[in-house]
DNA sequence: CATGAATGAGGATTCATTCAT
DNA sequence: TATGAATGAATCCTCATTCAT
C-alpha cells in the first residue's frame, strides 16, 4: 500500500490527488481511507515508511568502512542512494517536512524524531572521529553532522546537472573534513587512507 | 502590488488564495489580473523580485571584508539577514524553486538565471581566494560556493533551533575553509583576519 | 436483528451509517444484505416491528379503566411510556413516516396501514364514549383520535422540558374532553372517576 | 436568495444537495457560499426567514376577530394557510427542527426562540381567553397553546387527506375550547359568536 | 483602470452495496 | 451462511478566473 505512495513523488502534496494515488495504486479511492485516516496521515506515513527504511540502510552501512573517511563516504553513499532512487521522496523529505508545522504537534514531534534518528547515525561516525582525534570539538558532533548533510543535499540538488566527477562522493567529504582550503589531513593519519 | 505578494511569504504557494493577496495589498481581486497574467506569474514575479533584491545588497556588500574569510562572512551574513527578514521567501526559494521544473521552460530558465546570479558573486569571492592561493583549485569555484550556500541553507534551516553560539556565521565560514579537522587556515596569512 | 435497529434510534436515518448498524449487531455488514434488501428496507422492517410492538402493548391495555377517561388515560400512558423507553422511534416515526412518501408505494402502503392500527384502537376508546353518550357525534371518532394523538405528541415533544405537574396525561385527557374551558363533564356521570 | 430555499421544501436536509439549490435558484454553486457559510446556515436561514414571515403575518392577524373563538381561529387560519402556501416549510419546522439538537448550542437556542415568538402569540390570545374569563387558568396559556398547535399540525398532517367539512378551522378550535364532549361554551357569553 | 460578485471545475471524503472467500 | 475488504458514485466545499459595471 506504501508502494501506491509513489505517487507523491511524483508532484507535491498539494499537486497529488487520491484520485492519482488511487489509480496508480490500482484500488478504489475509498480503499485508501480504509487504511489512512486522512490525506495528511497517507502523506506523513508514505514520509515515514520512506524515512524508516532508509534508516535501516544507513545504520547497516555505518560500520562498513575502516577510516574515517571512508566511514563518512560509506554513510553518504547510502544516503545518496537511496535519495537517488527515490528522488521524490528526497524532496518530499526536504521541503515538506515544513508541512509538519502546521499540523498538530504530534505530527510535528514525530517527524522530528525520524529525521534526528539519521542525524543521530551520522553523528555517531563523526563522533568516532573526534573520539580518535582530529576532528574538531569546539562544534558540537550533531552540528557538524547537519552541515554535511547540508552539503550532501547541495551535491544532489544544486550540482545534480554538474558532472559527476566534479562532485563525488569522495570531494565532499574531503570538503567536510579539509576544508576549502583543502589540505589533506586525516582524523587519524592512515596510510591507507585516500 | 508586489509589496502584496508578501502574503506568499506567509503559507505556501498553494495555501495562498489570491483573496488572501487582494485584501493583503488593499485592491480588488480583478486587479491582480491586469497585471498579473496568472497565480504563477504572480508568484514568479515575486519570488524574482525578492531574489534580485537580495542579489542587489549581495553586491554590495561583497567588496567589504579586507580577507578572504571576511569577505565570506560578510556575503553570508547578507544571505543570512535578508532570509530571516523575509525567511517565507527563503522557503518559497528553497522549496518551491522546484516547482519551476513543473511549468514551462521559460520560467524554468528564468528562474535558474536569477538563482545562478546569487552563486555568481559568492562564486567570485572565492575566485578571489583561488587566485590569492590558499583555496583549492581542483574542484571549481562555482562548485565550492554551492556547498558553502548549502551550509548556510542547513544553518538557517535545519539548525534553526540550535544556540547562536554554536552557529556562528563565522563558525559555517570556518568550515567551509577549514573543515571539520579544522587547523585554522586562511588563503593566505593575514595576521588582522580572525 | 432487528434488535440491532437500535441503532436507528441514536440518530437519523441518513445520519446512520450500516457500518453503525452491523457493529452494533455484532454482524459482519453483508450479513445485514441476507436479511434486508436495502438501508430502506431495514429501515421500514424496523420501524414497523416497533409499531407493531407498541400497538401489542395498546391493545392489551386497552380494556383496563372503568370510565372513558380512565381508559383515554390508560391508551395514552401505553403510547407514552412505549415512546418515552424508545424515543428515537417515536422521531423516526414522526419525521421519517415522511420518508415512505419518496418511496415505492408499497411501503408508504405498509406504513399507513400500521399506523391506522395505532389509531383504530384509540378510535374504539372513543366510539365507546360515543355510544355511551357525551361525546360528541359531529366529529368522526376518528378524528376525535387523531387529535387527542397530536395533542399526545405535543406533550412529549414541545412540552416536553415543561415540569411534569403541569403536563400529566390526565390534564392531557382531560383537555380533551373538556376543552379548554375547562368544565369537568364526563361522558357519562361516573361518580368514582375524578 | 432565500427563494432559492425553496429547494429545501421539495426534499429532507440530506436529500438535498447544493447542486440542487443552486440551479433551482439559477445560480452558481459557488455562490451560495457567498452567501451561506455552510450548507447549515443555508439551512437554519431559510427555515428562520420563512418562521419569521409567519410571524410577522400571525401578529398582524391577532387582533381581527371580535371574540376569543374568532380569534383563535383566525391565528390557525393565518398558520395553516401559511404552511399550506409552504407545506415543506411546515415539514422542515416540524421535523427539522431537531436537527438543531446536534449543531451548536447557538442554533438550537436561536431556533427554540423563533418557535417561542409563534407560541407567544397564539399564548397571548389565550391569556385574554383567561382573564375574560371562561378558560381554565389552572393549566398554564402558553402550554394550552402548545395543545392548540399541536392540534392544528394533526389536521394538517394527518387528516390531511380527510375532506375539509370535517377539518375545519372552527371544529378545531371548538374542539379545543369545548373539548371532545363538545358541549358549546365560549369564554364569555357572545351572542355574535358561532 | 478597478472592482468583486459570480462561476464551476476540481478535490477530499463518505458510505451503501457487492462479492470473493 | 457469514464476512468485511474493496469500490466508486455522490456530495460538500474551495478557489482561480472572468466579466459586467
Amino acid at each position: 500500500m506504501e508502494a501506491a505512495a509513489r505517487c507523491f513523488h511524483a508532484r507535491e502534496f498539494h499537486e497529488t490527488t487520491l484520485d492519482d494515488v488511487a489509480s496508480e495504486a490500482r484500488v478504489g479511492k475509498g480503499t485508501i481511507y480504509l487504511y489512512f485516516s486522512d490525506k495528511d496521515d497517507l502523506f506523513f506515513q508514505t514520509a515515514v515508511a520512506g524515512f524508516d527504511e532508509m534508516c535501516e540502510r544507513l545504520r547497516a552501512s555505518a560500520t562498513l568502512g575502516a577510516s574515517f573517511r571512508e566511514r563518512l563516504i560509506q554513510a553518504c553513499r547510502t544516503i545518496s542512494d537511496f535519495f537517488r532512487e527515490r528522488r521524490p521522496l528526497f524532496r518530499m523529505i526536504l521541503s515538506e517536512g515544513e508541512r509538519s508545522l502546521g499540523r498538530g504537534p504530534g505530527l510535528r514531534q514525530r517527524w522530528l524524531e525520524r529525521r534526528k534518528q539519521m542525524t543521530a547515525i551520522v553523528t555517531d561516525i563523526v563522533l568516532h572521529g573526534v573520539e580518535a582525534g582530529g576532528v574538531r570539538a569546539d562544534v558540537p558532533a550533531e552540528i557538524l553532522s547537519e552541515y554535511l548533510l547540508g552539503m550532501l543535499r547541495t551535491r544532489s540538488w544544486e550540482l545534480e546537472e554538474q558532472p559527476e566527477a566534479l562532485r563525488t562522493l569522495g570531494s565532499v567529504v574531503d570538503l567536510f573534513i579539509n576544508g576549502a582550503t583543502g589540505v589533506t589531513r586525516t582524523a587519524r593519519p592512515e596510510p591507507k587512507d585516500l
